[in-house]
DNA sequence: GCTATCATTTGATCTAGATCAATTCTGGAC
DNA sequence: GTCCAGAATTGATCTAGATCAAATGATAGC
């Protein structure tokens, strides 16, 4: 009787708000990536049986991640990638004044340290928002696998690639939207996201404090705090505390005003291009 | 007589600055990766010479691209990278008002493209800012060839590993900085830039235009206007339209106050630490 | 060379959002 | 249960930097 067994069953974000069943079973926690929930988020694309218990074996399973406690730390040297299984993490840099920077946050099925790959040392931090379980994937074994796995290396590429998008995105954000946009757009990812896990995309609680996100959309948490009264005010949103629930989710988007799929050229009007 | 030979000699950028000699040379031209200045900045780390023939055999010579001119733009399907050789762009995405957001300004020796691989699709457009000769890395036989040279497919992860880092430190200049932290941190990377090509620190061109560092940077172009010169009458530099040249340089980086390599629990204090 | 256009600079004003301050709420320790 | 520290809200003010406006300088086309 590992204690990690029933930590593992805890998974709150919008658990209550779950369309479908979804609370992580005990076979599914011995059993390896062949049954994870996350599959299709994860690692695992086109993957055969037989790859993917080549790449199970290389997992490490890890005792469970407190609320507050680090995964890693800046300066660490990087050894392994973590997939988040249960629970969600905050990265974050820390500057000369101590000052953080939150770079984001992640929930179950994303993969954490990516970026460390360069320099072999992890380049920012990553802290638990509560209790979170975690796939250790020890980085030199998995590309040792990646010469036997055709296509793996390929999908770690693709899966740095849509990082560098989702922070182009958010660079535009920061560099140019007001504040009801950034929050709007905050809001309507977070949706997005757990509507991809099978969550509620209308209905969910946030893991992280008012201070964590004003930081990450580079704004104060007064004015976080203003904006979701105002939202509310708007009947965009119920907001308690840390439960949402989204009530107008088209307007969202459109103050979220996305950082542009605006595929140019292109003349067959599908979805976007709307003028 | 290709007409681009001339051409390929244009690397305005601090050519008259230059220390070493840096011309590119017209056997350079006809030869390929093995001889290239570049060579370190771009692909090959630790390739053998037939790994390097190899890789030289799938890149493709384009017609340089004229200023203006655009390498790809958003939406565009994506099938090879690209390798500045000489001159430079800029990369931005478009919204939906048709907002240009600056991504990022890329010199000779850097690869562009990388954050195409997911969609199979560009996530922003690459422009011209003054002739550009480049060299085109079809993606797939790239791919293929990973295969085979192993090295390779880690040498990309850590390319886009370091995109990411960067893309990290712009989110915190973007998020907490003030404005003159804003432009001195962009000066100071681009007089390490063109320290590391071998040109001088100190003193160079910019290619870009007020606006495009403006919008890079998050602000308007008068704040620009009035941070060069109140950076040259605080001595710091002299600007003489698109010509910088750096006074003080330490002055410079410790306005900047540097995204943060601050690793946290190293105990031996080599350079950074200096509490 | 001349002109139209665009880029840059400089100055004057205005405002979005930060900061400061005070209060209330919440959840954990005991 | 009570107490306390930190989180969140709300209001009042202040300011960094945007916006508006005008002048000047550079560049490309003719």
């Amino acid at each position: 009787m590992e204690p990690y067994d029933s930590m593992l069953k805890v998974n709150s974000i919008g658990r209550q708000y779950m369309p479908q069943e979804r609370i992580v079973k005990l076979e599914d926690i011995r059993s390896h990536c062949q049954k994870c929930s996350l599959f299709q988020l994860c690692m695992p694309m086109g993957l055969g049986e037989g790859d993917l218990n080549k790449l199970d074996k290389i997992i490490k399973r890890r005792r469970p991640v407190e609320k507050g406690e680090y995964l890693y730390r800046m300066g660490d040297p990087f050894r392994s990638m973590f997939a988040v299984r249960a629970g969600s993490l905050k990265t974050f840099t820390t500057d000369q004044e101590g000052q953080e920077q939150i770079i984001g946050f992640h929930l179950p099925g994303e993969l954490l340290g990516l970026d460390a790959i360069s320099r072999s040392v992890h380049t920012c931090s990553a802290k638990a928002l509560e209790t979170v379980s975690v796939c250790e994937i020890p980085y030199e074994r998995l590309e040792a696998l990646s010469q036997e796995i055709p296509g793996l290396s390929h999908h770690l590429l693709s899966l740095m690639s849509e990082e560098l998008q989702h922070e182009h995105c958010h660079m535009a954000l920061l560099a140019r939207a007001p504040v009801e946009s950034r929050l709007a757009s905050f809001l309507v990812q977070l949706s997005e996201r757990f509507k991809d896990r099978g969550y509620s995309a209308t209905e969910f609680n946030l893991s992280m404090s008012r201070n964590d996100i004003a930081n990450l959309l580079g704004m104060a948490v007064e004015t976080i705090s203003r904006l979701f009264s105002q939202f509310q005010e708007q009947h965009l949103l119920i907001v308690e505390r840390k439960h949402i629930q989204i009530l107008d989710l088209p307007q969202l988007q459109a103050l979220s005003n996305r950082c542009s799929p605006v595929e140019e050229k292109e003349e067959d009007d599908t979805s976007y291009s709307a003028s």
